[in-house]
DNA sequence: CGGTTTTGCACAAACGCTTGTGCATGAGAT
DNA sequence: ATCTCATGCACAAGCGTTTGTGCAAAACCG
């Protein structure tokens, strides 16, 4: 159907090897410069282009990485996608993504990424083990992986934004605008699983530090508005005296949630209770209040990762992993 | 490195050949029920999966459908990709994402599904003339297209919301309302290529009804927050005797803007200025008051476009061009 | 002008799978 | 016991590339 290397050897009267070779800028088979041009001009003329299933079968390879997440219904996995998109793009590189639907809440992939072959992936903060349900066994231990977004402590290749310090930023921006009752809107329990969560941690630190009293507001379900708006809802429903001064939101997402809820509850922002945040996405700048939130440069991290898992695909890295913290920053909004 | 076919075929014995016509249910081949049970009961011991590029190529079909669309910073979109994903999944294809990134703002496509050779396209409300950009021409004459989100003069697949009812429906809510300077925040002038845009009509046409002047509110830009914000802004700057009591917004994002902007400039809504958007974001829900919006039924429309897609990809569709137009549904919030 | 090197390209195997053809073997019929 | 048929599977070509080997012709050397 599609105009095929054989259909461009033809025309220019050479066989498909060599229009293959020119192509693919083969130095080894040294092709006479005269002929290169007409390949070139005539390929170009029929507009062939090679076809990609094909060209992956013969090289072992697809340029393709697997980006991992859990799902574009928070936008800050929008950025995330679209930067590495651009990135892996600029690298030679297509990216295939593989997202959890949102409506079903837990990642259950079919295969894509490994039914594809891609030749590495960028996996957001999941657990290892599910890499196997991802890639299946075989694939998992071939196929380069640098897992993006958490600080991870086995020996794996990871780039995560500086937690700990976003954290930290955020939990003594409030305390130095002196809010006293400072808590923490959270997905996860805290002395779970994710109890080290860097976030938590540096709440819990700089709380001490302050001589406040952290408390942990958790959330009931998955991180989302609705999840956030019930928290801000029954925070705005305690006395005054027992609701927090401020909350410091895990992400901003929950944090567009609560803030809908305390203000919908009547409560002011920031005078009533402030809000931080975390992440910096978009549409959290668009609240009547531009909220406080530490702002997680997504393309240095995509880039930083990329850079990463290409030197791992060509080979280019030595045993050592590689692991990154990038740095985070606080943009005071006005919700503080 | 992977299992392959070869290695199943060893291990149970038989040809790979015959591996293939049991996995794939070939009745011409008539293979005794034993040796199935054996193929099968291997393979999955052995986690086999084909090797996607070999079928394809194998095959000459992928399997995949292309979802083209313009980028995921619009939360709709998001919508519209989580639900044909799912949608195609059942139907047993693949969904391949070819989105604009959302900074470019026009697409430029790389020709990613015309390289990976994508059976069927679903596409978003672009111009013709652009799938041959996306396809290149030759694709673009053969792969099964089925137009979404737009509605079409010209003879081809397409699936729409009803966009002319939808924005009858939310005008003359308005006007039932009481509100009688009625604006419309389009970023599309009136006039222009895109005078036709059935909400325009819709809109004009209640307005000539109810005696109403209609007027336009060009966005300057894209359809973004941003661009919402500045008209916002700019309605709010005008002395209330000459500004709109009511705006209906080309969509949601655009409302979300709009809102932020009166709201900043110390409008209330919707006493002082109320909003009505379209789409049904779930973004818009979290306002301090939810928005009145036109809900578009995304996956009704997904499903539609899918049947029809799947039915021309089997060639079980004869000529005629199929199209649709799917209902949409007012939701009153607390905007207006 | 014979011999050596270089140049330029054709050739073919391989990638992993699908699918139609063909050939044994065994069962059934006479 | 022979013939016919159905059964069960192996076989091989093909999908569109890539890539290493090999061989002819042309260029160089003395």
């Amino acid at each position: 159907m599609a105009v095929s290397i054989k259909d461009v050897a033809a025309r220019v009267g050479v066989s498909p090897g060599t229009v293959s070779h020119v192509l693919n800028g083969n130095k080894e088979a040294r092709i006479a410069l005269a002929t290169q041009d007409r390949v070139r001009r005539i390929a170009a003329e029929m507009g062939y282009r090679p076809n990609r299933l094909a060209r992956s079968l013969g090289r072992g390879r697809t340029d393709t990485i697997g980006l991992l997440i859990s799902g574009l219904r928070n936008p800050f996995f929008v950025d995330v996608l679209e930067s590495a998109e651009a990135l892996a793009l600029e690298a030679g590189y297509e990216v295939m993504l593989d997202a959890a639907p949102s409506a079903h809440g837990t990642y259950q992939g079919h295969g894509k990424l490994r039914d594809w072959a891609v030749d590495g992936v960028l996996m957001w903060a999941v657990s290892s083990q599910s890499l196997e349900r991802v890639l299946g066994t075989q694939a998992a231990q071939t196929t380069p992986v640098v897992y993006i977004g958490a600080v991870r402590k086995d020996d794996t290749d990871w780039v995560s934004f500086d937690l700990y310090d976003g954290g930290r930023q955020a939990t003594e921006h409030l305390v130095s605008r002196g809010y006293r009752r400072i808590a923490y809107v959270s997905p996860y329990a805290f002395g779970e699983d994710r109890h080290e969560e860097p976030r938590h941690l540096a709440y819990k630190g700089v709380c001490a530090a302050a001589g406040l009293k952290p408390e942990f507001v958790l959330l009931h379900g998955e991180e989302t508005r609705a999840a956030g708006l019930a928290a801000g809802r029954a925070l705005a429903a305690r006395p005054a005296s027992e609701r927090p001064d401020a909350v410091f939101c895990h992400n901003d997402v929950i944090a567009v949630g609560v803030y809908c809820g305390v203000r919908r509850a009547g409560l002011r922002v920031p005078e009533d209770i402030a809000i931080v945040g975390f992440d910096g996405v978009e549409e959290a700048q668009y609240l009547e209040v531009p909220l406080t939130t530490v702002r997680t440069p997504v393309d240095a991290l995509c880039r930083h990762a990329l850079n990463i898992l290409s030197r791992r695909l060509n080979g280019e890295a030595p045993p050592p992993r590689e692991q990154a913290l990038i740095a985070t920053e606080l943009i005071i909004g006005s919700s503080t």
